[in-house]
DNA sequence: GTCTATAGTTAGATAGAC
DNA sequence: GTCTATCTAACTATAGAC
């Protein structure tokens, strides 16, 4: 049973990898969808096809497995948006910023779900990455913008009202997407709606800023059924 | 008993408002803080200070509670928001609407973060309102933004983009209020704060929308501590 | 209209056979 | 590593005395 050859994979591992990737997604579902409390393991367990009892072998208890989603969640954030500098032209820097925030609401809307579930309930998993590592990174990011409006680049905005604007704005298209679907006419949202959404968005927040946008006419719309 | 001078408000009736309004407030932050699935009779009973069982005796059952909350909440945000119509001055009637919603979001936090939670989670009690009255109200605004523009006097955006901005940058304050105030140093949002927050995002959007914004610099800041 | 007691259900978690 | 059986706790809801 240990010749390396009976498996392509090593089979100490394998079947843990594979099941723990069934679990966390199928917990990415449940969390989106009810929030912590309201998430049940029964039903998490259900979803990745296992027995409950599998599910506790992997992750010990709720609050182990929703702890390790949050932070794949953070990983995901932190490694998913460029550095923002002084030295970059901001039109172009804000500009890649609002695409990118976009379309990580198009690729990972159950992660920016279970994120605004998590704040809106009051962060009760998240209040001390809230007070270090979050609010070195906005207070750093509002120096960038300071600095911008101070070289007399960009219009000398709150530099904490425009990143939460863009935030809310971009995220708005993950969290509240059953929304926006519905005055679709129940179409679900594609690549070209997303793309449209970006344009659209960076249009009205550079100029507001005072930039000048990439497209100043013939801007797309979303097409309602 | 029957005195109408014993009692200042009629007697049959006075202390079921009375209860009725603490379970409803009770309800209220319970909801916001577990979303559906996650809230307890038994918490909204305590956070009542009365017997879960009258809890139960004024409202059947827990949907019945909530379906009450979530209709409130839908008057209230009908009630709240004047009229715009194509006539309007473009500046004035979204300058007015911004501020209105940012107002909402300081007096309603949590009626915001209810209908947030229950949006995110899939709108499961709000399907059918989602379906009329709210895509009929949204497609009329669409439309009296598709006049302005045509009118030439707003940037030819797209109007749900557009919509879905000020909703989401205004509500955020109610939302993600901990994420904000998190980044403020633990001091909470005050009336001079919302005030600053408004004027920040008239600003933006007017601009962006290719308006004359109301101010065009020195605008205010939040105060990080 | 109030409140105790409790029925009935579902949840989280674990023991132990396989 | 898997899965049945089971324990304990929490929750929704109701019955019935006061």
């Amino acid at each position: 049973m240990n010749n390396p050859d009976s498996q392509t994979l090593p089979r100490t591992g394998r079947i843990r990898i594979d099941n723990q990737a069934r679990i966390i997604e199928a917990a990415e579902m449940e969390f989106a969808e009810a929030g912590y409390k309201g998430a049940s393991m029964v039903s998490i367990a259900k979803r990745a096809g296992l027995p409950r009892a599998n599910v506790h072998y992997y992750f010990n208890n709720k609050l182990e497995l929703y702890n390790r989603l949050l932070l794949d969640i953070l990983q995901l954030w932190n490694t998913a948006f460029s550095q923002i500098t002084a030295e970059d032209d901001p039109a172009e820097a804000i500009g890649a910023y609002i695409r990118a925030k976009v379309m990580y609401s198009k690729t990972n809307p159950r992660a920016s779900r279970i994120f605004a579930s998590e704040i809106i309930q009051g962060a009760p998993h998240l209040s001390e990455y809230l007070e270090t590592d979050f609010r070195d990174w906005l207070r750093g990011k509002s120096r960038v913008i300071d600095a911008w409006a101070a070289q007399g680049k960009i219009d000398p905005v709150d530099p904490l009202v425009l990143i939460f604007l863009i935030w809310s704005a971009t995220q708005h298209y993950a969290d509240f997407s059953v929304q926006v679907v519905s005055v679709l006419g129940d179409r679900s949202l594609d690549e070209v709606d997303f793309e449209m959404v970006a344009t659209n968005l960076t249009h009205i927040i550079l100029k507001g800023c005072g930039m000048k946008p990439p497209t100043d006419h013939s801007l797309p719309r979303l097409a309602m059924s």
